[in-house]
DNA sequence: ATGTAGACTTGCATATTGCAAGTGACTCAT
DNA sequence: ATGAGTCACTTGCAATATGCAAGTCTACAT
């Protein structure tokens, strides 16, 4: 079995419909979200309140780290148990969350306003690897 | 039959979840994308180079249109005609857009940079209803 | 009458999602 | 030294969504 990674083939080369390519689901977005504001244990992401299914977790962190936008690591050997942080990459997307925190927000009625420290955050200052 | 549109259930109150549930799909935003380049027709949408199925092309639309994302107007009658235009719900969608666009081009080698009018656009500027 | 165009709908196969339960490695309390 | 619990998953299976091809309906064009 091939590990059910595969090399992505891109729908154009518009980057609008790329990115979707890689992103373009319910759920690879809220585990980058999850990063951002510091989760990164397996558990972490699962006890989100969206509640995400496990199967789906595996498969995205998965899809995430092959995409290059995650990085996975473990954090202790015995038993082992990883870590999981943004790349460079991954972290490069906050501007496309803030984004898109202040149109949710902004339009659908109930929703939380994102925290200051978010939006002014920059990719920088979020925690990531190397 | 209640002709497929059901009131969305936020898995959360987190804008970023939120607005997912409403765009989080390969689809929805390739349409809003393409209204903002100025398409309006059904078969315009057929014609992006992205290849999008009918049925689907017809469920999102109906979708978005649901979600007070878009808007459908007669321009004709005999045959009747429908064109789409973005609301300002949708057109307030520009600034995710553009930076998805710009991670794109930054990080998916071989798509396209996106244009500088579109990068420059504010959503005001953009063709909408109303 | 025949052909074409636009805006869809329908049928059906495949793929993805979601739910529940199970697994294996280890730790900790009794 | 059992037994219970935690973590990071995997597996099975049903429900839902996606993708492809073909068909429909109305109207205009020849």
């Amino acid at each position: 079995m091939s590990k059910e990674v595969d090399v992505p083939a891109f729908r154009s080369q518009c980057p609008v419909a790329a990115s979707l390519d890689l992103l373009g689901d319910k759920w690879s977005l809220v585990i980058v979200r999850d990063l951002m504001i510091g989760k990164r244990k397996y558990k972490d992401f699962q006890d989100s309140p969206e509640g995400i299914p496990t199967n789906i977790l595996a498969n995205r962190l998965r899809k995430l780290e092959g995409d290059g936008i995650i990085e996975k690591r473990p954090y202790q050997e015995k038993p082992v148990r990883y870590e999981y942080a943004l790349t460079r990459k991954g972290a490069d997307l906050l501007p496309v969350l803030q984004q898109l925190a202040l149109w949710g927000h902004k339009h659908i009625p109930g929703s939380w306003s994102p925290p200051d420290w978010f939006l002014n955050a920059k990719p920088g200052d979020l925690p990531q690897e190397k």
